[in-house]
DNA sequence: GCTACAAACGATATTCAGTATCAATAACCG
DNA sequence: CGGTTATTGATACTGAATATCGTTTGTAGC
């Protein structure tokens, strides 16, 4: 909720009822299911706030091979994404092992790895009890 | 080009031209390029064309953070993109390091790893020389 | 080569996510 | 409290992609 004097925001209403929700789901959502659970807000104000979230850093973006993009709290600064091909659920981790992986990719990309992402398409548990939920 | 007798596809005059086109391309290319050295061919087709290469295997999507989705041919079966994020040209690399840390992840990872998608934003070398291009 | 039938086509209308515009509103600072 | 200015919401718009549908064109069988 800082971040929005920390950048010089104003906290409106909107912008706050839109963090609040945002602060519950944790998992990947869509920029249409918050405007459904905030009637109140504007359309253009949604987008606008994802927008203005994700350039502080406090949620981040999900290009799907499908559908409307997710977008995810970023709980801890730099991470990957897990995505459940069944579900569709969102889950996020880290490994320093990817990270190591990137300098020692480095020799043989040409040019200068300025970031990365990755993400990793799985079944998580919950799908792999229900063979097709 | 056999592919589509292959999947049990008519080798029209449209999906010829489509392929020819990809065939000199190679770097990632958007569906309205192809359609602008189309003029012929209908935009619908275009796109119809577009996903049943895709389903094929034939080329690939990456879905850049802005803009419209890219394609490019997967002349190798498992790879990744690089994509510089000056001009925005995208190559495509492998490295078996990746799919061994991917193995080494498994751990980590609540659930079934299926597949993983990694992007490698990089200047590359033209534009290291070109600072502002 | 000709015919028939289904697959595929192109033009058009439509959907859908996201953005621009702009007058009205509400935060913040004093 | 009042003025300034960022922000809002309604609406219109853009641009990518899809659905519709009457027409065209591959292809298999003759």
């Amino acid at each position: 909720m800082a971040v929005l004097e920390d950048e010089g925001y104003r906290a409106t209403a909107p912008r706050r009822a839109i963090i609040n929700i945002l602060a519950e789901k944790q998992e990947g959502f869509t920029a249409e299911e918050i405007g459904n659970e905030l009637p109140a807000v504007g359309r253009a104000t949604i987008f606008r706030t994802i927008k203005l979230l994700l350039k502080a850093g406090v949620i981040c973006r999900l290009n799907l091979m499908d559908g409307a993009p997710k977008y995810s709290l970023s709980s801890v600064e730099h991470h990957h994404h897990t995505v459940c091909v069944r579900c569709g659920n969102v889950g996020e981790f880290r490994a320093a092992t990817v990270e190591r992986l990137m300098r020692g990719l480095s020799d043989d990309i040409p040019g200068n790895i300025v970031g990365h992402r990755l993400e990793l398409y799985i079944v998580c548990d919950r799908c792999t009890g229900n063979p097709d939920d």
